[in-house]
DNA sequence: ATTTGGTTTAACCATTTAGTTAAAAATGAT
DNA sequence: ATCATTTTTAACTAAATGGTTAAACCAAAT
């Protein structure tokens, strides 16, 4: 049963409007109306703008922070992990393209508010991620990498193309469908690239 | 000697600020405090809000494309190329962190009114850097890799760790000299972890 | 029937901000 | 010295916008 109450619709209504505008851009009016409710409303549940948007980011995080980083807890083979990783970005991203730019944007501008709520240490354990790695290093099954590096790369190539896709499109002057079906193939063409990046020599 | 104009100097300030708070957080009066000059004559010189930032905008991306996307029309090898793409990028961003967030973020809130600037066509020809891609995999020297593919990744892995800087610090507790040094690294990983990527079976 | 909490209405305030204006001052070329 | 151009000053307007308020309304629970 979908949760319909005011509160949660006021919470979406302005996920989808930052989401589009941003901060700055955002306008109170327009989140009552998307919410289908009264400014009024707003206030008394949320006080101010920012501390709505604060909310709003934070239940966004709750929801897509565990599907990101999720399979990092579990016991799946590296080879798999990666490829679990790279399907579950591209099928999240394909369906909410534009949020990458927007919680890169938000964070760049005023990184201390927003990073407090992003607490990935409980989502991922670096060093047993690197354990793996350097365990399957050990085995000579892939190349010596560091945990930053892997991740940084790994993560650069699955969200980067969302984040750049109308420059991108306009650049390859590929429509919308061409654009998805190239999203598409990278479910299996990053993880493979990253798996032969790290082959060993 | 350097252009001091008033008008140049209003661009480099709306540049700066327009860059740390976007064009809707962006104030005509920080601009013209930070120009040096007084907000009528941003409006004498400028007409207007928009105006002065697609001017800013435009006076920007003459500067960086080029640099950018300038290797694909010298005679480097394929090799070379990546090598020196990575240096490029590497160097240009570590000064200037900021810059692929507040492109990336306008462009997505109004990509008709900006893309129109990017005309990547006059800076890389597509066709042709498919050829020497088609050449090289011919040779054996890389696996079959298409233009569009080759060039998402690489721009990716290059521009994102910036776009990410201050979660990636976060979630690394990395300082600021020790992301820098990770990304001084990168000069030479990413076109390694590249060039590994594309190694034929 | 009354209470309570959520919700609307609609007017209102205060502030910020883009943009204007007109006159004066500075600057520099002729 | 004069003239055109650039720049400043400072006050002003108009609009947008975040936020407030108080009274009324409604539905469900008691």
């Amino acid at each position: 049963m979908v949760d319909e109450t005011s509160k949660s619709k006021i919470l979406l209504a302005a996920r989808s409007v930052f989401l589009r505008k941003g901060l700055a851009g955002a306008r109170m009016q327009e989140i009552a109306d998307t919410a289908g409710i009264n400014k009024a409303l707003l206030h008394y549940y949320f006080g101010n703008k920012e501390s709505l948007f604060t909310s709003s980011f934070q239940s966004l995080l709750k929801e897509i922070l565990p599907r990101f980083f999720g399979v990092f807890t579990t016991n799946l083979s590296f080879e798999e992990k990666v490829q679990t990783l790279a399907r579950n970005y591209i099928e999240f991203l394909s369906d909410h393209p534009q949020l990458p730019v927007m919680i890169l944007s938000e964070i760049q501008r005023e990184p201390k508010r927003l990073l407090a709520q992003i607490q990935i240490g409980e989502l991922i354990d670096l060093s047993t991620l690197q354990h793996q790695l350097d365990e399957e290093a050990a085995q000579g099954n892939i190349r010596k990498i560091s945990v930053a590096e892997f991740l940084i790369n790994t993560i650069s190539l699955l969200v980067f193309p969302f984040a750049a896709k109308p420059i991108f499109q306009n650049v390859m002057s590929f429509s919308d469908s061409q654009f998805q079906k190239f999203i598409d193939q990278r479910k299996s063409s990053v993880s493979d690239f990253i798996l032969n990046a790290l082959k060993p020599h």
